[in-house]
DNA sequence: TTAGGGTTAG
């Protein structure tokens, strides 16, 4: 038995099909692409969608081409039933390369990694050649799951199967040493890429730079402009600014900043937002205030980061004020928003607020999620200390 | 089958 069986769920399936036949040849019909199920199919954005057009698949018999029978797989793996997908894998007989290919993605994105790789292994022993894709996605699991060790086996698969010139698999592998904390790697394998564009010099500069090593970061945030005529995208600006922030380094968020203005880059809100970010942590809360009112578009985690901002500043009352502010725009708090917002009220001994907060999280279902718990319970302690050493006083 | 880098908390 191969190791993708093992992998099979014995769930019965949301829909019935018949067997797969076996299908010899891999020529495909041209009415298979002139079907308007194929259409129907490109279309569908949903699990419900996708059952309402299954009939349809059967009654005209396209079950058996390999073109639908992919299709099928690629689209339960993208509305999340990896045990419809696998079951329906399973029932071809006559297996073409990218079921396989379209599976590992389902795996990766649907499971866990050690599942991935195990079919992964199973590919290869059905002899199916890899494509650099499979690699992009595996490892990025490993970035993922902070797992060097399989990092470091997919990396070999990789150099064996001839990938090792492949900008995009390289730029993964950069991506996966750099996650998983061994920056030295990442570089080593950066300095041998025949080929580096704007994306891997991004890659190699967020390693260093979410590594704790700003300077450096800052240095190859200088070195792709000059050495290699690289402009720094709003993806470059954003993967730095945070290092700026956790290192409260205010000259190098400003000359980022800087930067940004000189290269239009002001109107990307995850920017601006970043910026905010960097102000607010480095101890210039008006400033940060000035560039979140400054925004012509504010996103849930732009407002998120000013109000977080403030109640960590101990600027708490403003916390609260923007806080109202949001609820006025009509827009939807999320965690971060109400933990911030819980912050504030810990800090002010607000137990009031802190109830109204309390109903807002109940109301809004977002009373599940474990770090609002704690925000709720830090702040129902805090409120406790208060009274406790208030009431010792008397 | 159709790829690689990035923002808020903890």
């Amino acid at each position: 038995m191969t190791p993708h069986l093992l992998a099979s769920s014995t769930t019965p399936l949301s829909f019935s099909l018949p067997s797969f036949p076996s299908q010899r040849t891999h020529y495909i019909p041209s009415h298979v692409y002139k079907h308007p199920t194929a259409i129907l199919l490109e279309l569908c954005t949903s699990m419900k969608e996708l059952q309402q057009f299954l009939p349809l698949i059967i009654k005209n018999g396209l079950y058996k081409e390999h073109l639908f029978q992919t299709k099928l797989i690629s689209l339960f793996c993208k509305f999340g039933s990896l045990t419809d997908a696998v079951k329906v894998f399973e029932l071809v007989e006559d297996k073409v390369d990218p079921m396989y290919h379209t599976m590992l993605k389902g795996h990766v994105h649907h499971s866990s990694l050690a599942s991935a790789l195990w079919f992964y292994s199973g590919m290869i022993s059905d002899g199916v050649l890899p494509v650099v894709y499979n690699f992009s996605y595996l490892l990025k699991s490993c970035a993922d799951n902070f797992n060097v060790k399989a990092g470091k086996m997919i990396h070999g698969q990789l150099i064996v199967n001839g990938f090792s010139r492949n900008v995009f698999a390289m730029t993964s592998v950069v991506h996966m040493y750099a996650k998983c904390g061994v920056i030295e790697d990442a570089y080593k394998m950066f300095e041998r890429m025949p080929e580096r564009d704007l994306v891997c010099w991004n890659t190699v500069m967020a390693g260093y730079a979410q590594n704790g090593m700003l300077n450096r970061g800052m240095e190859l945030f200088l070195q792709m402009q000059e050495v290699e005529g690289h402009r720094p995208d709003e993806v470059t600006v954003v993967s730095i600014l945070p290092a700026c922030a956790n290192f409260g380094s205010l000259k190098m968020g400003m000359s980022i900043h800087g930067y940004v203005t000189k290269s239009g880059l002001e109107s990307f809100v995850n920017v601006e937002t970043a910026l905010v970010d960097m102000y607010a942590k480095c101890g210039q809360v008006g400033t940060a205030r000035l560039v979140f009112d400054r925004m012509t578009c504010k996103t849930v985690v732009s407002w998120n980061t000013m109000i977080d901002g403030y109640a960590q500043s101990g600027n708490s009352e403003e916390a609260l004020k923007l806080f109202d502010g949001m609820l006025d725009e009509k827009l939807r708090p999320s965690n971060v928003t109400v933990m911030a917002a819980l912050t504030a009220c810990a800090d002010l001994g607000d137990l009031h607020r802190g109830q109204e907060i309390h109903a807002l999280i109940n109301q809004l279902e977002l009373g599940s999620a474990v770090s609002v718990i704690n925000s709720l319970i830090s702040m129902l302690r805090t409120k406790w200390a208060c009274d406790q050493s208030f009431e010792s006083l008397l």
